[in-house]
DNA sequence: TTCCCTGTGCTTTTT
DNA sequence: GCACAGGGAA
């Protein structure tokens, strides 16, 4: 096999990166600005390191944020040195989480006498273990949520412990829940030591517990990973940093990679700091600054370092590319969240008309806000992909069925078996869960320790007494079946807990897509049989994927919060709701800290765009369900952009296609009334088929109407065709007043709200929404949408037999039916 | 004990 | 719109 020379893992590169590629030995801080390249200096430098250095792979240990990041590192040097057989063994690419993970693992054994009852094969409880805590112990304490938000407590102990607080520092404070606050912390920390679980927090806290005391260990460690590398070091919390240290104890071959502007994970104990005062920390470090761009066109670079740049907090670089200029930024004013959503998948649509191929991302700063945009896309027949909400790992089947896992490997886990001990009903209720919490509280064991002591001294009546023996041997029994694989104990546990009969004979219309989900699961279990994964690493796995791990890059229609798309590039991006209260978020604005890390999120969001970049808002908004829609503010951010380079998309404009008007919200109404009679499993609607099948059955075209604010003109359709013709519109919503300083930053006199299409929307004879044509090869079929007028037309057709197509009226032969 | 219904109260972002 | 807690009925 060949091996690259030095020379190629320095080719192709700028300066500045050719010299954070060489560099060997000592301190390095590569501040890489948005789309500078970094990840591509990152796997260069571990190649040089291992050719040019002779490094050997194992000493090499790169910390990323997400297994996706690790994994495209991990693929990239690969490729870089040809594979691994010729270094003996791979470099160490690793998420912060999965090296602590492993390393207790491996060494857990040795924090026995720094935490009580810890064992190697401890499990790890993920938000909602956590948040069942919380509850359980507001329970103990007869609170309610009244006194606080479960997740406001979750984040304060969290912080508490990053930060070496203890409960008892909590009393010390003037804080008048302080005292109730405490015990909540004490009993959270005691119930993790009893279920012998620990949480994320803890992964990395543990690991640096056993780092910092056994010194046997740490050394093992500094001698095997003699070259660290950190990314996203913005991101780091206390704990990270002080496993760093521990891990650059005997050498300083420490190089992290960063952009102070690009921190947004402030909230979640990230230290800012970190990375501003790197220099102080390793006073003979060496800064390397990537300063040019590769990513996006000079209009949207500008744009996005224009907001950035009001911020106070950072170490200040500019951001330059040698690329065009580009397209303006788009800005458009929607009247209500429905119209935006339509505009953007309409916008969509002409993107896919200049590229049919292009990869677009829709973000958003809650992901609340993704339904409306996916309403939107599936009218237009558009599919898309969803990064967030409930991830696999998080159906309530699925976290059934690895509690189940997880009760055989590590009885203790108290959360496990609260989950699944009447999963399916066995008749062991509240009640009887009630006293051995009691026993369990009292004599400081774990639930299953209380539970098998209860039973042994009949303190149950006899109905309980009976379930409970029951579901003792049942669960001791599937433990002692370890001859069966991974997946053949899965389906075990499935049969023999009746958790399949369960769903089977369930009525409920989604047990089937549950069925499906479980079985999905046994598949993945087999692949990790196959992968020479044990129950514990397939559990590790589970608990540690992260929602964006799971990103399908083949899709062309992204949807994810801005947080989510950290790291990523779109050649197309949305960003939508940028308005006040929204984004920046109304919890941020209480300091200028949050709301410069606002700040920094929209530059993180701007500069995901290569070539065009598509802002747009809400002049009202619902903010719940039901709730009537609000008033809004445009976002700050918007006015921080220099007005040149933004670019007004009028409705007049963006809706350049004839339209027949139909009023979205009657539409929306039928449409949730017919499928909530037939098979409604969903969110929202359950399949792109379903709604245009639903329109082609109307004659209906599958466009936007002009927002009706007013619910009192909502027609109201319970049944009966709806009237193709204009809807009555409603008058434009009052205009909220411009922000102080609008007009001058690039918001001249604000365009008319929702403009009403309707009136101004004839149809074009020849082909017509709603029309019926025949196709030579498809047969009959309904027009759903026309562009573009006579012969030359395209047309999109749902055919009853072919579905969807896009054709043009003289290729295609299409005649009126 | 279980199940279903209703009312309530809220939504930031996640390894 | 949704999740969740609490109440009431079988």
């Amino acid at each position: 096999m060949e091996h690259p020379t030095r020379v190629d893992f320095l080719s192709g590169m700028n300066p500045e990166q050719q010299n954070a590629v060489a560099h060997v030995d000592g301190p390095l801080l590569i501040l890489a600005g948005a789309g500078s390249g970094k990840t591509r200096v990152i796997t260069h430098r571990i190649c040089h390191l291992i050719t040019a250095h002779q490094v050997p792979g194992p000493a090499v240990l790169a910390v990323t944020f997400t297994n996706k990041a690790a994994g495209e590192m991990r693929e990239r040097v690969q490729k870089l040195l040809g594979g691994f057989e010729s270094y003996h063994h791979a470099p160490v690419l690793a998420t912060f989480h999965s090296f602590c993970v492993r390393l207790l693992r491996r060494d857990g054994d040795r924090l026995a006498p720094l935490r009580p009852n810890f064992t190697r094969n401890f499990t790890i409880y993920d938000a909602d273990d956590q948040l069942g805590i919380v509850k359980q112990a507001f329970r103990h304490l007869n609170l309610d949520e009244k006194f606080m938000q479960y997740r406001a407590v979750l984040s304060k102990i969290s912080h508490a412990k990053n930060n070496g607080e203890s409960p008892t520092d909590w009393l010390k404070t003037a804080d008048p829940k302080a005292k109730t606050l405490a015990a909540i912390y004490e009993r959270y920390e005691r119930s993790l030591i009893e279920s012998n679980a620990a949480d994320f927090d803890d992964l990395l806290l543990l690991a640096v517990r056993l780092l910092a005391h056994d010194d046997q260990t740490r050394e093992r460690y500094n001698r095997q990973f003699q070259y660290l590398m950190i990314d996203e070091y913005q991101d780091t919390n206390r704990t990270q940093y002080d496993l760093i240290r521990l891990l650059t104890r005997t050498h300083s071959n420490l190089a992290v990679v960063g952009d102070e502007d690009q921190s947004i994970y402030g909230w979640r104990g990230a230290d800012i700091r970190n990375i501003l005062d790197f220099e102080k920390d390793y006073p003979r470090a060496r800064v390397i600054r990537l300063e040019q761009n590769y990513r996006s066109t000079r209009n949207i670079l500008a744009a996005a370092s224009a907001v950035v740049a009001k911020n106070l907090q950072r170490k200040g670089k500019t951001l330059w590319t040698s690329a065009a200029e580009g397209a303006k930024i788009s800005l458009f004013e929607a009247a209500t969240g429905e119209q935006e959503a339509m505009y953007i998948a309409q916008s969509i649509e002409r993107e896919f008309d200049r590229d049919s191929k292009a990869k677009i991302a829709v973000l958003y700063r809650t992901n609340s806000q993704s339904r409306q945009v996916e309403e939107a896309l599936r009218r237009y027949g558009r599919k898309y992909k969803v990064v967030g909400g409930t991830s696999f790992y998080q159906r309530a089947e699925i976290k059934d069925a690895l509690c189940y896992l997880k009760l055989i490997t590590s009885p203790d886990d108290s959360m496990a078996l609260l989950r699944i001990i009447n999963q399916p009903a066995r008749g062991i209720g509240k009640t009887t869960l009630e006293q051995v919490e009691a026993v369990a509280l009292e004599q400081g064991v774990s639930l299953w320790t209380a539970l098998e002591q209860m039973c042994a001294e009949r303190k149950f009546g006899a109905r309980a007494d009976a379930a409970v023996g029951a579901f003792l041997s049942l669960i001791n029994e599937m433990r002692a079946q370890t001859e069966l694989p991974l997946d053949g104990m899965l389906q075990n546990i499935l049969e023999r807990t009746g958790y399949y009969r369960m769903l089977k004979e369930s009525n409920s219309p989604d047990s089937e897509g549950r069925l499906a989900n479980l079985e999905e699961l046994v598949n993945a279990a087999a692949d990790a049989v196959e992968r020479g994964e044990n129950i514990t690493e397939f559990l590790d796995h589970a608990a540690l994927v992260a929602q964006t791990d799971e990103l399908d890059s083949a899709s062309a229609i992204t949807l994810m919060t801005m947080h989510n798309a950290k790291g990523l590039e779109f050649p197309v991006v949305y960003v939508a709701g940028m308005e006040e209260g929204l984004f920046p978020h109304s919890r941020s604005r209480e300091s200028e800290e949050n709301l410069e890390e606002e700040r920094r999120l929209c530059y993180v969001a701007m500069t995901r765009a290569e070539q065009r970049l598509h802002l747009s808002y809400a002049r009202f908004r619902r903010r719940f369900g039901g709730g009537a829609p609000e008033m809004t503010i445009p976002s700050r951010f918007l006015t921080e952009v220099p007005a040149e380079l933004l670019e007004r998309a009028r409705p007049g404009t963006f809706l350049d296609t004839p339209v027949s008007q139909v009023n979205l919200d009657a539409e929306q109404v039928l449409v949730r009334e017919s499928v909530k009679k037939t098979t409604y499993t969903g969110k929202t609607y359950n399949s792109v088929e379903n709604i245009s099948q639903y329109f082609a059955e109307r004659g209906m075209p599958v466009k936007p109407a002009a927002p009706s604010v007013q619910p009192a003109s909502r027609p109201s359709p319970p049944s009966g065709p709806v009237p193709i013709r204009a809807a009555p519109v409603a008058p434009p919503p009052p205009v909220a007043p411009p922000l102080p300083g609008q007009a001058r930053l690039g918001f001249p006199a604000t365009p008319p709200v929702a403009r009403p299409v309707a009136a101004r929307a004839p149809v074009k004879k020849g082909f017509r929404n709603g029309g019926k044509v025949v196709h030579p090869k498809y047969g009959r079929g309904t027009i759903m949408r026309v562009e573009g007028d006579g012969e030359d037309a395209k047309l999109t057709i749902s055919f009853a037999t072919a579905g969807l197509k896009k054709l043009v009226a003289k290729y295609a032969g299409i005649e009126s039916d």
